[in-house]
DNA sequence: ACCTGAACACCGTTCAAGT
DNA sequence: ACCTGAACACCGTTCAAGT
């Protein structure tokens, strides 16, 4: 009874309502997809054409609609993805840094994010309904990153505490994405490592615990 | 000799160097183009087709492209516009109220510019050499208009002075353009407030002359 | 089930033909 | 001189035909 098709690991007949594990090649196209997506928006902008995606990723146009319904939804999930990636980032660095040192490493990450992400703004301002969920998930998985730093740093003793995690990353945000040349890139960078020496202006240098 | 052409107030013939009066129907296109533009842009944002800005002007698409080498053009063209329409907002306030009122009320003025300018900020991210002109532009004509009430203000004493009026203009205009929905703005708001508190904080209460 | 790409609709831009 | 609009190139999206 040889087949050439990969035996499915779970029931695949009688339509039942349940969520099935997606075919292999598909869930490969997915990722060589969103990998590919995240490429070209980096280089080309996220106006890139969407053929173009399809060609260097080695699929149809056809199978990037069957995956992302328009342009949009691709945008919004390659975004989702690095601000998961961005969020994951948290973790790592508080395990190999002392607290002050992480929460600094973390938001030049963050501001690594933004920066390059020329589109986002012009995206989240559009308000095609694709969008809409970025909002709510940046705040879901980077305000709780932010705030873990942030916490630990303060428990410490090496910033202040009471430091609002959701204001700092939008004021952060904010600064970088009106950056539109080198004069004001090198003007979000002081003025994000004022709020940075802010941060530490009322610290009590000693841990509280 | 009746002729149906008006008749040219300057030499028309010889093919001279020197610039001549455009002719009065191009005169109306161009300030007709403009309008509509400028409506059309506010109502469904700066992607609006160009076709449908021609046809809302009463003119071809080639008039419009006579007057306006691509849209990008036509997109500076209007914010220019408004951008002056702006800065001569500052005179007549001057005139009209006390200085450190004047100034609300420009910051204000200049507000309601920047907050329905929604394709801006995604404009002048593009990098297309169209809007290469617009920070100059800007820096021209705002910065001397709010300098000068700010100026007026401080030396009434109801403000402190050595506020400088790039900073205070770029950041009231990064807090605004990155406003996305009703609790954006209200942040926005009140951030913009605490800004003209903090130009209040050290005033003399006196005029210094 | 999933993939492909020709076909369609729409938009920016050009240019030959008019006045 | 200046205006017009058909025509062209290009891009997002769909869907009939394949495997």
């Amino acid at each position: 009874m040889s087949t050439d098709v990969p035996a499915p690991l779970e029931n695949d007949e009688h339509g039942s309502a349940k969520a099935r594990a997606p075919r292999a090649d598909a869930q490969r196209n997915l990722d060589t997809l969103l990998q590919t997506a995240a490429e070209v928006f980096a280089s080309s902008g996220v106006d890139a054409p969407v053929r173009e995606i399809a060609e260097k990723a080695g699929v149809g146009i056809g199978t990037l609609y069957r995956h992302f319904p328009n342009r949009a939804e691709l945008v919004a999930a390659v975004f989702r993805r690095e601000i998961d990636a961005c969020a994951n980032a948290a973790e790592p660095l508080a395990a190999a840094h002392p607290p002050f040192e992480a929460l600094s490493l973390w938001i030049e990450r963050y501001v690594g994010f933004v920066a390059t992400k020329k589109g986002l703004a012009a995206a989240l301002h559009s308000g095609d309904a694709a969008y809409e969920s970025l909002p709510p998930h940046r705040n879901q998985r980077l305000i709780p990153a932010l705030r873990g730093l942030l916490d630990t740093a303060a428990s410490a003793g090496e910033i202040r505490s009471g430091v609002d995690a959701y204001d700092l990353l939008n004021a952060v945000g904010s600064l970088y994405m009106s950056v539109r040349d080198e004069p004001g890139a090198e003007s979000a960078r002081r003025m994000v490592a004022l709020l940075i020496d802010g941060l530490r202006y009322g610290a009590t240098g000693r841990p509280e615990a």
